[in-house]
DNA sequence: AACGCGTGGTT
DNA sequence: TAACCAAGCGT
């Protein structure tokens, strides 16, 4: 099982998609901006949006310097906009507690705004080379594929997956290119809904070996988007991002009269995440605006 | 632990 | 076409 190692690095040598973020000369900080943007948001869309971010805020204090109305418009419609601001606010303390410098240790990295167990990890193997396991939902698919012979990952992530990787993970210096291999065989061979087995660089794999049994657990629910508070907050914030100044109350209400209720529900829930300000004269803007 | 949090492409 | 899915995080 152990020989998964050069099988899978060799592939990625010779299969890697060839994405702006891993390419020479490219900082840590940059590396984190990028694992920001794609959490859970596709590489197709964070691909020219990170292009153009990292022109304008090549560094943690050019990014910290930015308002968080200007973040917010950079953002633009990659989702979740409440990343944007955690990212800002990362920024704002690297510049200011870390000399400008991301820190390489995933503890310290974790101490940071948005940076959770992954990102942390990502940072620290594919920015600074550090040998430590790197699990996003890739990882998982492949891991519950190729070693326990599961069509699927447990719903939620776990030490056990965090062990898993680890028993995988080289001991020399070829770790990060591993990490990063068995993330892109997830994300191009061993996808969730149509696995391309016939593509796979692996000799072995238990799911293979077993003939494929289906997933056994219960189905994981699909989040509904459609009138939720989440698609009424991405309204008012379509019309926020749009309007270089101060809107009324009645130009945000127009997004959405279905439910009044709803809709002050959703408006306060972005001031209360620091997304949107209100002006003296009653009016909304992005934070930070003016 | 389960849920809320955007958006848009794919099947 | 509605459902599924996408390099998660915070609570």
């Amino acid at each position: 099982m152990t020989d998964i190692v050069p099988q899978l690095v060799d592939w990625y040598r010779r299969e890697q998609r060839d994405l702006p973020w891993r390419r020479p000369g490219v900082t840590p900080w940059q590396i984190l901006v990028s694992e920001f943007m794609l959490q859970q948001t596709p590489v197709a869309r964070v691909e020219p949006v990170w292009l153009a971010w990292v022109e304008r805020w090549p560094t943690p204090s050019a990014t910290a310097a930015a308002s968080p109305a200007d973040v917010l418009r950079a953002w633009g419609k990659l989702g979740y906009p409440r990343r944007a601001k955690r990212l800002h606010e990362c920024a704002t303390v690297i510049a200011t507690e870390h000399d400008d410098v991301v820190p390489s240790d995933v503890d310290t990295l974790l101490s940071l705004p948005g940076v959770g167990q992954y990102t942390a990890r990502a940072v620290a193997c594919f920015a600074y080379g550090r040998r430590v396991p790197v699990v996003d939902t890739n990882v998982r698919r492949v891991v519950a594929r190729v070693v326990h012979g599961r069509a699927d990952a447990a719903p939620s992530a776990s030490a056990r997956d965090l062990a898993d990787v680890e028993a995988l993970l080289p001991d020399d210096e070829t770790a990060p290119e591993f990490s990063i291999a068995l993330m892109e065989l997830g994300a191009v061979v061993c996808t969730a809904r149509s696995p391309r087995c016939g593509l796979c660089p692996l000799s072995t794999c238990a799911w293979r070996s077993l003939g494929f049994p289906a997933s056994t657990g219960p189905a994981k629910r699909v989040q509904r988007y459609a009138g939720t508070d989440r698609q009424v907050r991405g309204r008012l914030l379509d019309v926020l991002r749009a309007s270089d100044s101060p809107v009324t109350k009645a130009e945000l209400d127009v997004v959405w009269l279905t439910d009044t209720a709803q809709r002050d529900r959703a408006l306060d829930s972005l001031l209360v995440d620091g997304l949107v300000e209100q002006t003296d004269d009653g009016r909304f803007a992005l934070a930070g605006e003016g």
